[in-house]
DNA sequence: ATGTACGAAATCGTATACGATCCATCATGC
DNA sequence: GCATGATGGATCGTATACGATTTCGTACAT
């Protein structure tokens, strides 16, 4: 009858609306009015949210409520600082897995990328430029590793705000970062390498960040 | 009045004896069952469980109920295999933090861990080995990190089998692989550099099970 | 004007209740 | 004997209800 709970329902709902900025950080989520938009009582809904806690997606204060994690520059980078990690090794161990036709179709998405230069749309490249990671560590062999990086990934859409969108020149370096990374691939290098490569690549973009926040560079 | 929810209660409770071990893995979590034993209602209970579902420690299957997640030899390395990443990182990442005490205190954990070397217990070497690396890490100054390191740990403890408790000479070489890493960290040798031996350390046991389990060693 | 006390409204936390679903058991037919 | 289908019990899923707690506005005293 009911293909999925109420209680996923509502998980589901609340964690598209966060990741699409639907619901700004530091939003108020009241139990009542999220059951009465769902349609279910608050039951479905609380535990909905303490599933998103446990993600970190909100914050859940007794007998307060709960608000959407808000927007700190601090723990923004940091999480980037994990996802370059974390991407870095699902990267390497889904290298030897990659097939020529993945990697085709990782060489074509950043074609796409590098066309969306000349009318750059953030939005776009940002919808781009994760497709083109996705496709190189989708099939890495530690499930573990992977849900991780897609936590981080949720993490990251759920409190990127303007400020952070696009750093000037950073978009045409990464294009070409992505061309080494893709060679790299192609010559089948040894894992430390690649690992290095991928880490290196996403770390540049956190300390294009850290830069135009005045802060030193990542120390890894 | 009530200092701490029901819900946390029951979360703390059902979290602690998974990670004891009290709750084997596979073992049926039955709402009603905790619910009475906490004197609770099945509320409180079902938003605990759905938190530890998200860690990974509890698997829940609609209209059937949550069991302990289950021993899988292959979740298990790969757990550690991730692990041995973000520890490696959190390590680099808190190395120019450790003060001359840190280290100190390390070393004289490390010595602990020597002396049970000649009278065996592999609790007590697993106790002291986790208070030997937090040590190193536990100031690591990117909190989210620090937090999926701990949430490594909690699983690993959960699903820490008799199979996986000791591989022969192991606990000597990771001994003396201590002694290595606290050589690095006073000298202040690179972040890459004590990343790489963190991780290295913690990958040689996990290859050390995956030999013994008849699998080819880590990639990374 | 500022701070405090109080009361009302909003919201949370959980017990209870009951329908929905699944699983094990047993009966039935082949 | 084995497959198939019915039946009862166990368990889950969620609506509802109500007490507990916080928050906010208002009145009052300083």
């Amino acid at each position: 009858m009911m293909a999925t709970s109420k209680s996923e329902q509502a998980y589901t709902l609340l964690s598209d609306r966060i990741a699409s900025g639907a619901l700004v950080p530091g939003y108020r989520l009241v139990l009542g009015t999220i059951a009465a938009e769902l349609g279910c009582s608050v039951v479905p809904v609380r535990e909905a949210i303490r599933k998103l806690e446990a993600e970190g997606l909100v914050l859940f204060e007794r007998n307060v409520g709960a608000t959407v994690a808000s927007v700190d520059t601090e723990l923004y980078l940091h999480t980037m600082q994990t996802l370059s990690v974390i991407e870095g090794a699902a990267t390497a161990l889904a290298a030897p897995l990659l097939t020529p036709e993945d990697l085709g179709r990782a060489r074509a998405i950043n074609e796409s990328l590098r066309q969306t230069l000349t009318d750059f749309d953030p939005r776009r490249f940002t919808e781009l430029n994760n497709q083109f990671h996705a496709a190189l560590y989708e099939n890495c062999p530690n499930p573990h590793i992977l849900d991780l990086v897609h936590r981080g990934w949720a993490r990251l859409a759920a409190m990127r705000t303007s400020s952070f969108d696009h750093v000037p020149g950073r978009a045409h370096h990464s294009v070409a970062e992505h061309d080494g990374l893709l060679d790299l691939l192609a010559t089948g290098a040894p894992a430390e390498e690649i690992e290095r490569a991928a880490r290196q690549h996403r770390t540049n973009t956190l300390n294009a960040y850290l830069a135009a926040a005045g802060q030193p560079p990542s120390a890894i």
